[in-house]
DNA sequence: CTGTTAGCGCATTCAA
DNA sequence: TTGAATGCGCTAACAG
């Protein structure tokens, strides 16, 4: 029932050929002659002969597999990018191994442990929020296992890393707040120690100045993202003498807490007080109170990119003329969706 | 810089010992003296030896990874499924190959085959919602490969099948409708051919007799869970003389359709129309317009056993005593998460 | 055009 | 207690 599978040994020695005979023809090797290349094939085909990849990737020192480690899966931007990621993957016959670090350091390590261990061919990363240790990337290096970062990257130029770049979306956001007739715009931010936060800022201040709005740093909030800091920001940032009427939100999450917080405390969203928010959860759709606006990452263009410099990297292609890739992000409508 | 990884031959060489002394001492092989061993594993360490995974999965016919194909990871159900298939295999020293179906005969089929191609140990399967042709299941038979199946499962006795029992769930749902004093209760299914959509018929069934509510085939409905199809429905529900004042969901994404419509209509949800889905979104908490309660069915529990006969068999620790192994469904009323 | 040979890194059987 | 030899399946350099 279950015999073992054939091999070119097998093939060989029922066509009195040597085994490096068969896996040139298998291979349309152009030194092998058009009959017996025939022969060979035929055969294999009536054996059902398949290579014993295991036998390959030994014999490459390859495993045609690469490693994806995200923070976690439940979020639609990851599972975007992991989808991208498979396709590009599947175009260049590899597949993909999966880790989810939840955030959570030691998890991260320990995955990036067991991909190198499994000596995968290249990395695809998105770091947890509280990443601090980079050792990782020495290891690996020193294995030979190429990494590309990707949305949530280490600050670190040495390394290749591909971002969505938040100012054009922020500054679109905050036009569109200001042509709303708000001029009381409060920015709920990450943690500082996030790149992505520092960025927010960033684009908050330019985009305030763009439109002649003083900054006010009271109007700048932070949470650690839980939904209980959200919700305590959100509760400051109400009892503000001079209440925004405009908030962006770090994040679909924030907005979602934030917004809740807003309507236990009467207030009507986008009417009393407007969002927009970073991400464009899907689901936004179907919801009724929601943002005014999100601003788009593309995760998926994000991804396909890493993964298309990954495996550029694997199969030496070419070197990387620039190690730091990055998108405009763009405002989207929710209403118009 | 990326010199080549130490093997067993070189410290074998550098200590003046055989390869197989060299390999049994890292073993902690009882036949090898103690400090042989010692020397041993002190070079090891020094020289940070690492076995060559290629080359143990190549002689072992192993490659310590396992397939998982699931319909699509954006939702919920399917990522916390993943998450608990990795945390298993992570206690096994196992990797998770990932494949996302996303309802595509096609994909799905050349995702296996590239599983079987790379020779993967075991594989895990969702199947996607219209999959007809189960022909993979013999040919990864063939191959010695061994498949479990989980959720949505096909319709045979001969494979080893994970489920949710949604009858409990779809009880409990008509008796708290009833106790709310709902006695027109209605079914949005999905497809016919779909195993769970049979199961979600018979449980309504059943739960209609035992509360003495007389089954009327008017309040059946059947979508093609696309979002069009679903309101579709709705607006027909709607329209119905006797409108139905509760509705049981095939999903969630169902019930979020359904709700927009009934909104729409100007109805007030879970006043004018009650809901109950499945699933549990872990995003209901943040929404505003919920069903009353969603019939939580385990993905969590689901996979983990999924994961643990799978191990079992490729470990050939057991055989499989019971080809279905089926969890109870469970009510849980949304106010009180 | 085809065959011979060697070797990838490791585990294992048999011999010493 | 250790070593030598073998082979997993395949590729590729070299020889014929």
């Amino acid at each position: 029932m279950k015999n073992a599978p054939p091999t070119l040994k097998e093939i060989a020695k029922r066509l009195k050929l040597s085994t490096s005979t068969v896996s040139r023809a298998l291979k349309d090797h152009p030194s092998i002659g058009l009959v017996t290349t025939m022969r060979v094939k035929k055969l294999a085909e009536e054996l059902n002969y398949e290579p014993n990849n295991r036998a390959i990737f030994f014999k490459q020192q390859k495993t045609f597999t690469i490693g994806v480690v995200l923070p976690s899966l439940s979020e639609s931007f990851f599972s975007t990018a992991i989808s991208a990621i498979e396709n590009k993957a599947t175009e260049e016959d590899y597949t993909v191994i999966l880790g989810q670090s939840l955030d959570d350091e030691k998890r991260q390590s320990r995955i990036l442990e067991t991909l190198r261990k499994h000596r995968v061919d290249g990395i695809i990363v998105s770091v947890g929020k509280n990443t601090s240790n980079f050792e990782f990337i020495e290891t690996l290096g020193k294995a030979g296992i190429p990494i590309v970062f990707f949305d949530c990257v280490p600050d670190r130029a040495d390394v290749i890393r591909i971002v969505s770049d938040l100012k054009p979306g922020i500054m679109e956001a905050i036009d569109t707040f200001v042509s709303c007739g708000h001029n009381q715009i409060a920015l709920i931010n990450g943690p500082k120690t996030l790149l992505a936060s520092k960025e927010r800022l960033e684009g908050y201040k330019q985009g305030l100045k763009k439109n002649n709005i003083l900054f006010n740093k009271d109007y700048v909030f932070t949470s650690d993202l839980s939904e209980e800091d959200n919700k305590r920001v959100m509760s400051e940032l109400i009892a503000l003498p001079n209440r925004p009427s405009a908030i962006i939100c770090f994040s679909d999450y924030v907005a979602l807490d934030t917004m809740k917080v807003a309507k236990e405390r009467g207030l009507n969203i986008n009417q009393d007080v407007s969002f927009i928010s970073f991400s464009n959860f899907p689901i936004w759709n179907h919801i009724e109170n929601k943002p005014m606006a999100s601003i788009e990452q593309f995760a998926g263009k994000q991804a396909e990119k890493a993964a298309a410099i990954l495996f550029d990297l694997i199969n030496e292609r070419q070197g990387v003329d620039n190690k730091l890739i990055s998108y405009p992000s763009k405002l989207i409508h929710l209403d118009s969706l």
